[in-house]
RNA sequence: GGGCCGGUCGUCUAGCUUGGUUAGGACAUCUGCCUGACACGCAGAAGGUCACCGGUUCAAGUCCGGUCCGGCCCA
């Protein structure tokens, strides 16, 4: 056993590890051993959009502490690592980065320097996973914008095709006129705004006016009807007439429908093609024509006349403006609203009508609910969070984007008949721009003219076959994508459950009838230290490099472990990590004075132990069976606080004080007893760096092979066995006992300090009031214990109750002479 | 409007599944003490009507119902 050295260089320890763990590939998933079960981690593929947050490294821990908890349980571990490269944001992004515009660059061009932009963001967040000391199987890196993951994702479209659950259709979307591209309702966030309901007065026939209410007068021309409530008296009498649309020469039908609030407005409202979801209900319902109006880019089309070119927001203005003129627009008032905005760009969307492929997720909704339902989920109410989203889905799922960086969707168009030509399953990777299908001729006209489907698929597309993917499929045979079908644990955020967890959940059950995942490990957001969610722009951010160059991983990952509940958001608190990193010191030191009293020990199989030796481990089993049940069930928080108790104050603050002598002074307190408390500090503090590794792998890493590799011959605290409990060890008298003792010891202690008299000072004769006969004996037997570790001369015990100081929780217990 | 979650010392947080300890911890505050690992430490002090109201129970922070407030998601 080496000494350890007086202090701890962490960056520079952690550092050292990571290449040693990495040289010795101890994370790599073997797939040639099969005596060992496996266990699955379906890792999420970040998407390098920029640095890795608090809230990565929070999620990293907490599916990290159990990908090496469970290696250490003797699992097979799968720890796969893939980047989600494609998208909108990286589209953005990289004009951003490279100050170009992607229509004025050639498309080839443009997805090359995405490419370079997301593989630079890569190595950035590449750094930061290791930096965290993740036990990541780097061998198993996927990048999702390589043909061999397009590959893939094309496959699994082909499969559903066939399957019937892919299908191309002119429907209303939600669209962003500033990315030109469908979205699907995962990537639309509602935020309250303030808008201006305008009222606007609409002519019967019989020259009456109806006046209805709405906040999109821009979108009159498009109005298709107007609908009342079935039961809103004021207009019953008008329901099946008809009236003129201002500024357009159409009349429309008046109609009653419950989903109107008469308390709404004036309780009369236009339907537009289309002004909200609510009007696509409407619309679908009754059949009603539809009127385009807006261009792609969010433009006034030729339908508007003179307004044509305006943007949504100039025609709002310009429109009413027009009917104001008129003497149409009666009144405007102030209104809060809900408005729908891109999650990748903040703007407005729009609901525009165009031809997309969608898949049919919702006839896969009942099946989801089921299989969520007997699923493990840490923590479990989370689990509504999945089902009620996918309850709440009004539109199949729609993965065409017309973007550029994705992954092309597999299908051409013949140009003779206009039927959809689709890839067979052994093309992919393919994309259909670059290539036509391989085939003579179309096989219903035989026309050999091809035309391309341009869009390409949602990035979400990609991500949602991990599960699969990380098993080997399509590549392996199904018996061997079995050991890690369906993955054992799939970790996601409340942010992502209603996208990641959803579309990997109805990608698998389509395709392979079956959950893609077992168990599903929720983590929260991370808040700012004022309570807000952390972001740039409120100012409360924490970059990560800080935090790691200030304290380094383990303290980091004790700030995640720690922070809070498994799955609620977790403040950033300064002091939470400060006060990691200062048990960490603490269990430097701890180690140091053991590797310091141990410096002659050799591992001893029975040695005679004392009531304290007992006590202690006792107290460790306790600890191993506690931090083990909270990390089967993921509270990372709680097997924390339980290593910490046990290391900082049963081992530290209580056994090292109160054996201290019998280290110290072999000559007075006889080998025996040294050795017992020699063999006892040995097991106690392996057993911690073994808790404790999972959550801080490098400082457990650095003990364990200074003071203990060469004895356990493991050769890597990471691959060793994970404690087993042995109750026969947790002897409730021997704690009860225990306790009563380091009761007696902490008071007399606590005495000296109320007296001011310094802990070395000899007492010169202590009498203790046992109160009992039977207290008495037990004292006198541990007489040395309370001599050596008080430093008293000479010690009297009496079986009598009497005057003095009272041991705290112990009232029969007093003492005099301190 | 609906669903879910939460409301515990000045601040943050654990405990609630399975009711019973003096409601645990951290930070901040205050008081001592350099103890043959650690002052990055140790020993203490102070600080809580466990949001509110009702119910079940011998017993409620914990279970049930309601109210109020906050967060997230959805409409």
């Amino acid at each position: 056993m080496q000494p350890l050295p007086k202090k701890i260089n962490f960056i520079a320890t952690e550092k050292k590890w990571q290449r040693k763990w990495e040289e010795w590939g101890i994370y790599q998933f073997d797939s040639t051993d099969r005596s060992q079960p496996t266990f699955s981690i379906d890792t999420p593929p970040p998407y390098p959009s920029g640095e890795f947050h608090m809230g990565n490294v929070l999620n990293w821990t907490y599916f990290d502490i159990i990908a090496r908890y469970k290696r250490m349980q003797g699992f097979n571990v799968h720890f796969p690592q893939g980047w989600d490269c494609h998208g909108l944001q990286i589209e953005r992004r990289t004009e951003k980065e490279f100050n170009i515009s992607k229509s004025a660059t050639p498309t080839a061009e443009f997805i090359e320097l995405c490419k370079k932009f997301v593989d630079k963001y890569i190595a950035i967040m590449k750094t930061a996973v290791k930096q965290l000391g993740c036990s990541n199987d780097w061998t198993t890196e996927y990048k999702t914008m390589y043909p061999d993951y397009w590959r893939r994702t094309q496959l699994s479209f082909i499969i559903l095709y066939k399957k019937g659950l892919m299908y191309q259709g002119t429907h209303p979307v939600n669209w962003c006129p500033s990315c030109e591209t469908a979205i699907a309702d995962a990537e639309v966030n509602y935020e309250p705004r303030q808008g201006t309901l305008v009222y606007i007065k609409f002519k019967l026939k019989n020259g009456d006016f109806l006046t209805i209410a709405t906040t999109r007068p821009e979108l009159i021309s498009a109005c298709v009807t107007v609908a009342v409530n079935p039961k809103d008296n004021r207009y019953k009498r008008y329901v099946g007439k008809e009236v003129r649309v201002p500024t357009t020469n159409r009349t429309v039908p008046i109609i009653a429908d419950t989903m109107v609030d008469p308390k709404f407005g004036t309780g009369v409202v236009m339907i537009c093609t289309y002004g909200d979801k609510a009007d696509v209900k409407t619309v679908a319902k009754y059949k009603l024509p539809t009127i385009a109006i807006l261009t792609k880019n969010g433009r006034m089309n030729k339908n508007l006349g003179k307004h044509k070119g305006l943007t949504v927001l100039e025609a709002k203005k310009a429109i009413a403006d027009e009917l104001k003129d008129q003497g149409l627009l009666t009144k405007t008032e102030s209104i809060q609203q809900e408005i729908g905005l891109c999650d990748r760009c903040a703007a407005p969307i729009e609901i525009l009508e165009t031809k997309q492929w969608f898949m049919k997720t919702r006839q896969l909704t009942k099946q989801l609910e089921n299989t969520a339902e007997v699923l493990s989920w840490y923590p479990d109410y989370m689990k509504t969070r999945l089902i009620d989203w996918a309850n709440s889905l009004d539109w199949d799922w729609v993965i065409s984007r017309q973007r550029v960086f994705g992954t092309p969707i597999p299908i051409w168009y013949c140009k003779g008949c206009g039927g959809i030509i689709l890839a067979e399953e052994s093309w992919p990777p393919i994309d259909p721009k670059q290539e036509n299908p391989r085939i003579e001729k179309c096989p219903k006209c035989g026309s050999n003219n091809f035309v391309p489907e341009w869009d390409v698929f949602d990035t979400w597309m990609d991500s949602s076959i991990t599960c699969a993917v990380h098993a080997g499929w399509p590549d392996v045979p199904e018996e061997e994508m079995r050991r890690l079908f369906p993955a054992d644990l799939h970790p996601s955020g409340t942010d992502i459950i209603r996208t990641w967890a959803y579309y990997l959940m109805v990608r698998h059950l389509a395709l392979f009838n079956e959950t893609p995942y077992k168990a599903c490990l929720i983590n929260g957001m991370v808040l700012g230290n004022d309570g807000r969610k952390m972001s740039k722009s409120l100012g409360n951010y924490i970059a990560t490099p800080e935090v790691f160059e200030k304290y380094g991983a383990d303290t980091s990952r004790q700030w995640a472990a720690g922070g809070g509940t498994t799955g609620s958001d977790i403040p950033f608190r300064w002091p939470d990590v400060e006060y990691a990193w200062r048990f960490l010191i603490k269990l430097w030191n701890a180690s140091r004075f053991s590797s310091l009293l141990l410096k002659d020990y050799k591992p001893i199989r029975t040695p005679k132990l004392t009531l304290l030796d007992n006590w202690l481990l006792a107290r460790m089993n306790q600890t191993i069976i506690g931090v083990s049940k909270a990390l089967e069930r993921c509270q990372f928080n709680i097997a924390l606080e339980e290593i910490r108790d046990f290391a900082w104050h049963d081992l530290c603050d209580n056994y090292i004080e109160a054996v201290k002598h019998r280290l110290y002074k072999e000559e007075i307190y006889g080998t025996t007893n040294r050795k017992a408390a020699q063999f006892t500090l040995y097991t106690a503090l392996y057993r911690i760096l073994q808790l404790f590794a999972p959550i801080a792998p490098h400082i457990t890493e650095e003990i364990y092979q200074t003071m203990f590799a060469d004895d356990i011959g493991f050769k890597s605290i990471h691959i060793s066995s994970w404690p087993q409990a042995k109750e026969s060890e947790i002897d409730a008298l021997v704690i009860k006992k225990g306790n009563l003792l380091l009761a007696v010891i902490g008071e007399i202690r606590r005495e000296k300090a109320r007296k001011r008299i310094s802990l070395n000072t000899m007492i010169k004769e202590l009498i203790i009031y046992a109160g009992t006969k039977a207290v008495a004996a037990d004292l006198t037997k541990w007489s040395d214990d309370i001599t050596g570790t008080c430093k008293i001369n000479k010690l009297k015990i009496l079986p009598r109750k009497g005057e003095g100081v009272e041991v705290e929780g112990y009232p029969e217990i007093r003492f005099v002479g301190v």
